[in-house]
DNA sequence: GAGTGGTCTAGACCACATC
DNA sequence: ATGTGGTCTAGACCACTCT
């Protein structure tokens, strides 16, 4: 863990908390150094972050603030959403596998995985559902060799919190594309569409800080459950 | 424009006129920063950049990568669907102005722009098809007082340059919340939907450097024409 | 062990907002 | 004019990868 990431989570609690406020201009720079024993610049990290998350606003001449944000339920969506969302249990998730295979991978996955044709990789379906309803079908595709004692309860419990805390692998960036294609009678099976329905798929490459790639994912989700959230920073 | 923007762009054109290949390692930081005539730190910040853009890669100990990408037209859309994707004229996109008002902000709308109820905003419809083919239907608000002079004939040639050029306002950044929902008559009509046929709808809020809300904006596609593409970076 | 990125600091200087 | 963020530098030290 580092200064910066420590600060930007002390200082998020401080605004879940409530002790600072919506609306409320927070601290000076120079104020908040001192308070947290750092230098400026490693502030303007921790406080990018909260940036990012779309907690605060910096304004240069102005001061930092807690963002006035009529998306008060907005926040905690971000941070359902965040990298980790689709590891996290969520209280009301259930999960069921459905497939859970091992593979050779064919010219797609190959490339799509950055491996030789031929390697193995994990082939994982899974239905969630969000208080019994059928929420979203997930299809995975996992390189063997970064994973290669899977086993079913690692899915069913968390596959994020082996990766990173067993494995002691970090989780780099997600890649993420979202398109929309008129079901087939698979997901129609599960999702409860009907012919001539859509649904809403979100394709997601998952890079480790490694440089390899840990999954390549397919998520498909009825339309009317569907919701993401993203904010886009200017660099 | 700093300096980590004007190397940034240096880099990145590098990389898509082919002077840094795909798969080709960077030459490594100091080298960067000789060539560039930076510090360590300002170079870092301009490689985040082309991180965040999902350009290269940046593994510790071994070096900086050009991303070995499947997505080679993965890289356009996300130039595409950066920030000013919405404003920026794309050769094959025809624009029709349906509505063009000025209202007084209702309850929903003084929260959704940070203002007082009953301030003026404009309000605006417009229609946008890709090579003549319908694609989405935009409702836009925007207050009166960021953006006092507004013409049609700015909505039909570039907004973004208008605002950004001309007024010297900067957007800081855009949240953005994708949902999807049934049609009414309304959307069916320019989209071409059928009835029990769903959009999908993009909210998206804008904010200025000011921490004033520039726009809010409802984005409204047909589902077979919908993409969007991001990348989530772990802080 | 050598190569390469990541974090942190102290301090200079700049840009913008507010009064 | 003062308050407040943003950028940039030089240099120290750390963490990870490769072989």
């Amino acid at each position: 863990m580092t200064k910066y990431r420590d600060i930007a989570d002390q200082i998020r609690s401080k605004i879940i908390n409530g002790e600072y406020t919506v609306g409320m201009k927070l601290p000076y720079e120079y104020i908040l150094c001192v308070n947290y024993r750092c230098n400026k610049e490693t502030m303007k990290k921790a406080l990018d972050i909260l940036v990012k998350e779309g907690l605060i606003i910096r304004r240069r001449g102005a001061g930092t603030f807690v963002k006035e944000t009529t998306l008060q339920d907005g926040i905690n969506k971000q941070f359902e959403r965040s990298l980790t969302r689709r590891f996290l249990g969520r209280k009301t998730v259930s999960s069921q596998v459905i497939v859970f295979e091992v593979v050779p991978a064919d010219h797609f996955l190959a490339e799509k995985l950055q491996i030789e044709e031929g390697d193995f990789v994990y082939h994982i379906i899974r239905d969630r559902s969000l208080d019994g309803e059928p929420y979203v079908e997930e299809i995975t595709y996992l390189p063997l060799n970064i994973v290669p004692h899977l086993k079913v309860n690692i899915l069913n419990h968390s596959l994020y919190d082996y990766i990173t805390q067993d494995l002691h692998l970090r989780i780099q960036s997600c890649h993420l594309n979202i398109t929309s294609s008129l079901s087939s009678s698979m997901e129609r099976d599960f999702l409860g569409l009907s012919k001539g329905e859509p649904y809403i798929q979100e394709e997601q490459t998952t890079y480790l800080t490694t440089g390899a790639i840990l999954e390549y994912c397919l998520s498909r989700y009825h339309y009317a459950q569907y919701e993401f959230s993203t904010i886009l920073v200017n660099h």
